[in-house]
DNA sequence: GTGGTCTAGACCACA
DNA sequence: GTGGTCTAGACCACG
């Protein structure tokens, strides 16, 4: 699992790790049980604060996709969010509603914006059919 | 142009401010050329301090949405962001990118995502077709 | 409010600041809306370290009890759990199995235990009936 | 006396080992006087570190539930914990308190709450009657 | 070795 | 004033 930090970025440096780890996942690099590297590693590697990527690690765990053991390490979880499905539904919306229109104001068309998330859709492993993930 | 406030996101009021009228405008209520409500009518309305309204409609100006005119207030711009091809794809992509990983994570199907977008675009009043806009 | 830390305990401090919180709600010392201490002015009364606080106050949101609004301060949220219904569950019948067991070790009898609990209800205040909440 | 240990858990291995035997001693299996397992083949059954059981085997031993004999194994005690009466009941009071209030911020009710202890209680064998046990 | 907690203190962002 | 992020560095707990 590559990650890599922009400095410079606005968002916060524990934001991008939490976010570059979900898109591993989400890529399918990395499966349920595999082992994250650990803190003090990850922090050399990206040289930022073992408490930052602490941080990072603990969103994830909130959210339900690793956990964190003393003594062993971070593992990726089996899926299933810990949401209920109200709380689901309503990011859902919330988050398409502001891709839609923060890429209109860009200049796109539907047919553009469709096709972008097609293609963001291509790059994501989806579990083949039926089955709850 | 209705604007509300919720007190319960956590998302910063000021930007909630700068996402609704996004959204009132790419939802064709207030087209290129009308006015904005002036800071302190909607500082009043939205009971918030007077500089988050400011704040709000710099950041608006700073993204090429709208334009502050000393003395006489806000106006809607007509489209077009200032930003090149390049980077406005680059944006559009990690737009995208995003919202799939999250949706993902969320324990949403393709179909689901695809329809939710589907969705969001009914709410926007793109351009009836052709140039750049 | 008032929230008293027993540094000597085995619990970490942060916990024992979010179960206090935790445990104003329940009683009804607090209600929807209300505003906590301001993270400084709590880490200067309990003579604590206010990043300590500060972790409080993000697992307190990151469980949906309250919202924390830079600026302005952190604030009791409306109730609703964010969990779904399968992980609620699971969590009530661990939470019981446990304080059973710890109860049988402890050398109470059925009866005790359920008058314990009976004790601890009294003190929380629930809905009046029906409603979500 | 079956133990299993979840590695999705974020409980460390040894209270889960620990928690075990708590309920297998609370549930009747394991009575006064048997033997548990010895602590290479625990170990080896659940593939977890030696030290790891030995580690639970202290903690039960400390709490007072069995006894460990240099070179014949560890067994379990007759009940009869050794803290007085008021630590004891403190600690009833303060493990019905957090499930109560852990319980309602999951928004459950009472009702839900009194027979998920009912449903908690069922599984724990209680001596018949009468005497501190 | 792993992660978990806490302190101290800096600097930024929001209202 | 509020909270948000990050660093540096100490010390503890688990395996």
């Amino acid at each position: 699992m590559l990650i890599h930090i922009d400095p410079q970025s606005a968002d916060p440096i524990f934001e991008q790790i939490v976010f570059q780890v979900k898109g591993a996942i989400a890529k399918g690099e990395g499966k349920p049980g595999d082992k994250l590297p650990s803190v003090r590693e990850l922090a050399r590697e990206l040289s930022v604060n073992p408490n930052t990527v602490v941080r990072s690690y603990q969103t994830l765990e909130q959210e339900g996709l690793i956990i964190r053991k003393q003594g062993s390490g971070c593992f990726i979880k089996k899926g299933a969010t810990k949401l209920s499905g109200k709380v689901r539904r309503s990011q859902l919306r919330k988050l398409m509603e502001r891709s839609v229109t923060e890429a209109f104001h860009l200049g796109f068309s539907k047919e553009e914006i469709k096709k972008a998330l097609n293609d963001g859709l291509k790059q994501v492993r989806f579990a083949k059919r039926g089955g709850k993930r």
